[in-house]
DNA sequence: TATATAATACATTTAATATGCACCTTATAA
DNA sequence: TTATAAGGTGCATATTAAATGTATTATATA
């Protein structure tokens, strides 16, 4: 009996696996998004501001607040007293949508690298492109308010958010 | 105007992202069984076999045979004139279990590296763990059986799996 | 007893994501 | 009108996880 045997440790694999989750960056765009729902109106926030908050990487932030003022669901302004805001309620933005926008890969399987063999007979892309649009119906049964709800108050607390 | 506007190129962000993914692991471990539910009853594959088959590294194949062998779907065997073959009927084998088996990260988002601040008030977490739920359910409807249906002849030929 | 096979361990390579840094563009306030 | 603060763009680097490579060990059978 070898010596792991015996103080019965489970073998190595090598690598062991993650996935099938969102990228950060998907996870930082819906934080962002939260935290410009919380701003009182009339109020901006800045790459550096959301930054600091969430302790991302400012180019991170930078990314994701042009992506989304590029798709229309925040304003951006540039210069001395800029920033941005959200240009829709809480209530417009659906969950779904806003993870198909950020996420860049939503396929579940690649078949093409290397092409798989039994590719021309394969069901399996089927069976998961199905599932993978379960996951994004379930999502797109929310909005952004629906994150807020009942928690506005621990979350501008949370964050910091100043009302005056 | 700058040349990239004229040229009117996207512009780049460094990284963008692919993810929402299975592992090829776990694309591989389904491979594997479709592979082993097509094989004449009495026959055994090798990792040898699966490896050259479908044109995985030895490793990877060897890992999943093994996981699969102490998951009780297949029978290993080592020695000369060793190999493994399905332990139950692809009736009984359900993709959406063998999804969770083969892959190791389910969990949508990860909320702890670095943690997050607003974790306490946060509803993500529940409605992407309702999202995943419904990506399972989904995969929950079909076994192994279904992705072989109408198509056992074809995959017979493309993996020229000898019959005699 | 030689050989073929799975089991285990660990090292290396590859690929994707996240971050860092520099500079450009734009708007505003001093 | 100019300094400054903001977002926009491009590219380089670091980090991380997955995939692969290489040995070696254990086991069964011809």
């Amino acid at each position: 009996m070898s010596v792991k045997q015996a103080l019965n440790l489970t073998p190595s694999f090598g690598s062991l696996k993650k996935h099938m989750q969102l990228t950060r960056y998907t996870d930082y765009g819906l934080r962002t998004l939260i935290y410009l729902a919380l701003l009182p109106s009339g109020r901006r926030a800045s790459i550096d501001e959301i930054s600091k908050t969430y302790d991302i990487s400012r180019n991170n932030v930078n990314k994701i607040v042009h992506q989304l003022g590029k798709a229309g669901i925040i304003e951006t302004k540039r210069g001395k007293g800029g920033g941005f805001y959200l240009k829709k309620t809480p209530q417009e933005l659906n969950i779904g949508e806003l993870v198909v926008l950020l996420e860049n890969t939503l396929q579940v399987v690649e078949c093409t690298t290397p092409k798989c063999r039994i590719l021309p007979a394969c069901k399996l892309k089927v069976i998961l492109g199905q599932a993978t649009q379960a996951f994004l119906d379930s999502l797109k049964a929310y909005t952004l308010a629906d994150l807020l709800e009942d928690e506005s108050k621990a979350l501008i607390q949370i964050l910091n958010i100043q009302c005056d």
